[in-house]
DNA sequence: GATGAATGAGGGTTCATTCAT
DNA sequence: AATGAATGAACCCTCATTCAT
């Protein structure tokens, strides 16, 4: 019974402070930052709105911890895979890169990070460092792996070539997205993009050998 | 005299809703639309927040106002200019895509116009219909118009064309831009981004005499 | 065109005047005197607001114009009529005044004098003197008459015996109508209550060779 | 001390509630539902708006509350009292109505209802029939009771009679009150007045032999 | 640690009234 | 005499935050 009072809270605590986050989520996600409020977000998690302030010591402090949760989540792994062609790979790539960012969830959260980057920058800017950033980086060493297999020739810029390779593959859907323009791709939809977007990299960036 | 009196309240009137506008433009950027008050308008446009309601009905209108007002703007005529090559013209056209994409007020009224996506879905719409997709069908008909010149080949999707274009040229700034992770480039810098961009663009579709 | 310039305005006022009564009463009657606006009335009446403050120097103003002139209506004749008999006028008198009593815009306008009557006293007694006080009289001096042609004994107390006779005839509808509990009732459902209540009356004040 | 920590907070909200209600009360009394301010009532309260807003969803919800309280308020026991007589029973009901009806609270409560019946119908029609109409069944029901007793002939109508006695009772006073044309009258007026009443109706619905 | 009542500043909005034209 | 834009106080209501229990 020792054991239970000193170690159990302690996980109590933590996974108190998810089920918040988790709430919290939902309701900035549908809401938005500024007319999300605590009452809201208090009631849906069947709480008092004074149990919040003991985990985040304000409503910024939530926000915060919500986006910083979120950049923790997206790491796939990259890179080739047993049995894979490089241009196997590359289609692959493209295709999940593209279904990642027109989902759902990846358009309202950057909505949201987006919506209070004037007013709290800092966040803004760690997402992106977080997210995009690394994600070019990412896809930057899988090209030059790529590269090393023979199939691309980047020109001695793999950044340079992994941000064409994005910008190729996401420009048709993500912008009309992010302005609830066009509902989420289906999968069929998603991969035509995607290889049309790969075979303009191709030709661009690819080998004569290939 | 007589038109005087006729004429002068009405452009008054004209007058002091742009000028009601100008400040909510200023507010809406700096603070976005929800933590945007109607006091703080009234207080920076030195006049009474009875006033502000004696032009715009409520807080959604005058937003609207401003984004329909926004959607106006962003009308500059593309195409060959005089004494150009189709490779200058791709070229300028290019840069001056990008600095306008970069551009400050771009940025903060994509973020604002984002950041209300969900709450009020037909505006950001609007603005992506009269913003960057009637851009996209833009590009799409200057490049149909390079590729007369037989500068460019493009396999009869020009609209892809288009979008393979414009993803190229911008995907390295916007997103950082609009996560605050960078600030405005300066113009060299977006004349080598957008000449690193077009030069991609035309191995992927520059025929081979070019 | 001396006599018009000098005798039509005046004229022209006047009738304004009591165009914008019109008006008033409506809206008083439908939301109330607190509820009403006064820009609601200028737009009902197709002017503008100031035009109001031109004939009235305030609400308040408007208000105490409005039941003044309510008060100056009521005013039809009672008495015996030719070739009536004393029972058949009082039963005509019964029922005129239920009739008068129930209808809809005695009510309305009863609810909202008696709203006002804690913040505006003297309107309340105003109309209180010039309606219901004076009818009392007139119908007092009605069942004098009445008793002078053999048909009652008032005991000495005509007042008294026309408070009898009043209170005898409305109390079934007046409290009901007054809170919305009941309709108009029709004419039928009048006759038959002021009937009824006439009987009662003549009872308690008949004498015996009727 | 264990049942304080459970019971108290429990009698405090419903304590507090109370409070307010008395308060919001005075305010609608003397200013009515639309003049009174909610910044008002929390003020005499000595507390904030927001404590308001924890107890009542809304001013109409307040106003809804408190006419809900005042209908359970009136409920005083009729029928004959030991060693009394049916008269001096009648006597007695009839000052203790015309008493209550002419009380300065029961005045201006009638007014405050009466003022919101065409905005708000259920309530004063909810008032209508908890009141005023239960009243009437009542004294339908006492004067059942007197004629058993061989004071009074209703003629087959208690609610007719009692419609009547009503009438009779109040129609001097009431009126006036509402209207503000008098102050309430004192105790010696009341019963002089309620006692001429009686008479009236003793000699319309009284039996030969009393 | 959890609660939820209390707070008070501030939100959007309305409105009677004024005044220059 | 008529207009209608401008005002600013006041309205109802919401909310992030605090604190006694």
């Amino acid at each position: 019974m020792q054991t239970q009072t000193i170690s159990k809270p302690r996980l109590d605590r933590d996974a108190r402070r998810e089920a918040i986050l988790d709430v919290a989520q939902d309701v900035f996600l549908e809401e938005g930052f500024a007319a999300a409020s605590m009452s809201t977000i208090a009631a849906r998690l069947g709480g008092s709105k004074g149990t919040l302030y003991n985990y985040f010591k304000s409503k910024d402090d939530l926000f915060n911890a919500y986006v910083e949760r979120r950049c923790l989540w997206q790491s796939e792994s990259l890179g080739l895979k047993p049995g894979e062609t490089p241009l196997q790979a590359l289609n692959r790539v493209g295709r999940a890169f593209l279904a990642f960012l027109t989902d759902d969830l990846t358009v309202r959260n950057f909505r949201l990070v987006v919506a209070e980057a004037e007013r709290a920058p800092e966040i803004s800017r760690t997402f992106y460092e977080m997210g995009p950033a690394r994600g070019l980086e990412r896809i930057a060493a899988f090209l030059s792996e790529l590269q090393a297999g023979g199939l691309l020739d980047l020109g001695g810029d793999p950044t340079g070539a992994a941000s064409d390779f994005l910008g190729l593959v996401q420009y048709r859907y993500f912008k009309a997205r992010l302005c609830n323009a066009v509902s989420a791709p289906r999968s069929a939809e998603i991969d035509a993009e995607a290889d049309r977007a790969v075979a303009t990299f191709l030709r661009a960036y690819g080998t004569a050998q290939r």
